[in-house]
DNA sequence: TACATAGTGTTATATTATAACAATTAAATT
DNA sequence: AATTTAATTGTTATAATATAACACTATGTA
């Protein structure tokens, strides 16, 4: 019989990270998630990167690769995360996660000059945001 | 009367570094820049990362930011580090610059939902190359 | 020459992330 | 319920990535 696990039932650790980066207005970084969470028994870096890890993988938060932040998914459909993209104010560091579907169709439809498709990306867009400019 | 400085001739520490990233056949990680320039005197990390900056500047190397990794351009034209994406192989790590007339005119035109355009950004697609597949 | 700007060399340290191992918990199968 | 399998946890140690601060040097411009 094909083997199924429960699908988006968080662990305790999972739980208690994902709740505070999803209450976080802005991108946590992993030791920052970490001296938050101390005060709840997670005492080590391994413990938070752990359930980074999973969670990124859940699709339930994004990583700014450019700013090693973590941000809470804000596109309740996505549930996986293979294709994100994310305007980033150089001035403020206000990021926002893009949800455009001319976009994501555009890219998910891209072919490079070989003819291959990629339907897994990653995209950050840098600028001013409106307040700043 | 307008300051201008020398635009492409390269210092020393910068000349040596994007040689060694320039003829490397795939994206060289910070200290892995280092090992193989202490033979040239450069012995600090911080020697290393002052040139990738301005080497990323001046559009003459790329990051790679899922990576941590720094590629040369590929793209004579491309001066100044603005508009860049790459492929990525997730089973061989072979990482390649797209350049796209057609995709680097979608996403300098793309508007977000503010009407916001960005002229700056960072792509990277992820999949598997022709010979992993 | 003198001034401004950019680059260098150096030491120390901050930040981000993973290896390895033992123990525990949860879920699926018998 | 007992078994077994996979996932998660807790822990210590350490690896990998990146910057702060300061004194000094080189280069370009006025």
């Amino acid at each position: 019989m094909k083997t199924m696990y429960k699908e988006h039932t968080l662990t305790k650790n999972q739980q208690i990270i994902f709740d505070l980066i999803d209450k976080s207005p802005e991108p946590m970084k992993a030791y920052s998630i970490l001296f938050n969470v101390q005060k709840k028994g997670i005492k080590a870096p391994l413990q938070v990167y752990r359930a980074l890890d999973k969670l990124v993988k859940m699709g339930k938060i994004h990583k700014i690769e450019s700013r090693n932040a973590f941000i809470a998914c804000q596109n309740s459909s996505c549930q996986v995360s293979k294709a994100t993209a994310f305007s980033i104010c150089e001035m403020c560091e206000k990021i926002t996660e893009i949800s455009s579907s001319s976009l994501s169709k555009y890219l998910a439809n891209f072919k490079d000059k070989d003819g291959m498709k990629y339907s897994k990306y990653n995209l950050e867009f840098f600028g001013l945001c409106k307040k700043c400019r």
